[in-house]
DNA sequence: CTAGATTGTCTAGCGCTGCTAGATTCGAGC
DNA sequence: GCTCGAATCTAGCAGCGCTAGACAATCTAG
């Protein structure tokens, strides 16, 4: 079928513009990423780009999306190599941030940029709660009746050490000292 | 003595472009803040901003740094109406969180924009240094030799919780809870 | 195999951005 | 009142996101 065909080739085309946009944010960064860029990279004109996405936030948008999807993979392989709750606990901390180290554009469009992605609703998308997912379960052995609570915690303070430490407002030289610290407060914590 | 008298007009001048600048970006956000929009605000043509500061982002330097002057003191505040470390923990968070709520195109400027402030060097400026003692000296009672580490990680701890509640990616109903937590965890720590 | 319709793509352009060179106006000192 | 330097503005550059309308390629029907 003739239709099919232009159907793959479309998808095709989309996802090359996602890689091109993800490529060019993490080498010069999401202020580089601009569609009369983005549109020379994938060798179409800027429209082409408004026909496969809303705007440019999409583009980051679905970039993000990708993001979730490997973040909650990287996280799964972390824990699943753990033996103790703590051991899984440490590991996933030390995912997160080498996450957050070796992606610093994708971080960036998952939780630093403006989007309209909605988080923790029933709309969220699946990679989104995938990865969500595993901080929850790795918290649970050291969490009482603040199982939630304890995660957005967790979450947060490794996102606040990875995005100050990335802008250069913490002491570059400390990071496992700071991240030992925050695992010994929940592991010996007071539930 | 004239010349005295045109500083004076052109520094207060100076603090006009501030001022606006920060009024503008608590209204409308930093995107809003334009060099024409900002330029029409002081009712002067866009070239004397550059006459004050470099470039746009050094204007929204000098509205983070007046930013950390009153952090500061907002902390300070806080903390000396407590009696109890614990009390005094539980308060600095608050007032912090208070903080970046009431004003968040300040709080952006001040930790999220991308800045070429120093932190942590020799050369950070006086307010910079008087906010993170503030956190410094109420942290004290419950650390040990990571009195720094501890510091750094109770900081950026506040600083996820609000930046990723502040953009939707917390439960918003649950932020005392988090918070709670939080105190719970460093008041009953392994120290 | 060609004619016409449809789809896909591009060119050109709008109104905006940060920033600056060069013209112009202002004001102090004589 | 005039001159000269400083202060300020006008006008413009290159680049931004985004889109209308022109054009070209492709498919369908005769």
């Amino acid at each position: 079928m003739v239709e099919s065909r232009k159907e793959r080739e479309r998808a095709e085309r989309g996802r090359l513009i996602v890689a091109a946009a993800r490529e060019l944010a993490e080498a010069e960064g999401w202020d580089a990423v601009t569609t009369r860029k983005l549109a020379e990279k994938v060798e179409y004109s800027q429209p082409v780009l408004y026909s496969h996405f809303k705007n440019m936030d999409a583009i980051a948008a679905t970039v993000a999306l990708e993001g979730f999807e490997e973040l909650a993979g990287v996280l799964r392989a972390a824990t699943s190599a753990a033996t103790t709750p703590t051991e899984a606990l440490r590991a996933l901390a030390r995912a997160y941030c080498a996450f957050a180290t070796e992606h610093p554009a994708l971080y960036d469009a998952m939780f630093v940029r403006r989007t309209d992605l909605t988080f923790g609703t029933g709309e969220t998308p699946a990679p989104m709660r995938a990865a969500f997912e595993a901080f929850h379960e790795t918290v649970e052995p050291f969490a009482g009746a603040e199982h939630e609570a304890l995660t957005e915690l967790f979450w947060s303070s490794l996102h606040g050490l990875t995005t100050l430490a990335r802008t250069h407002r913490l002491r570059p030289t400390h990071h496992e000292e700071r991240l030992d610290l925050l695992i010994d407060l929940i592991t010996t914590g007071s539930s």
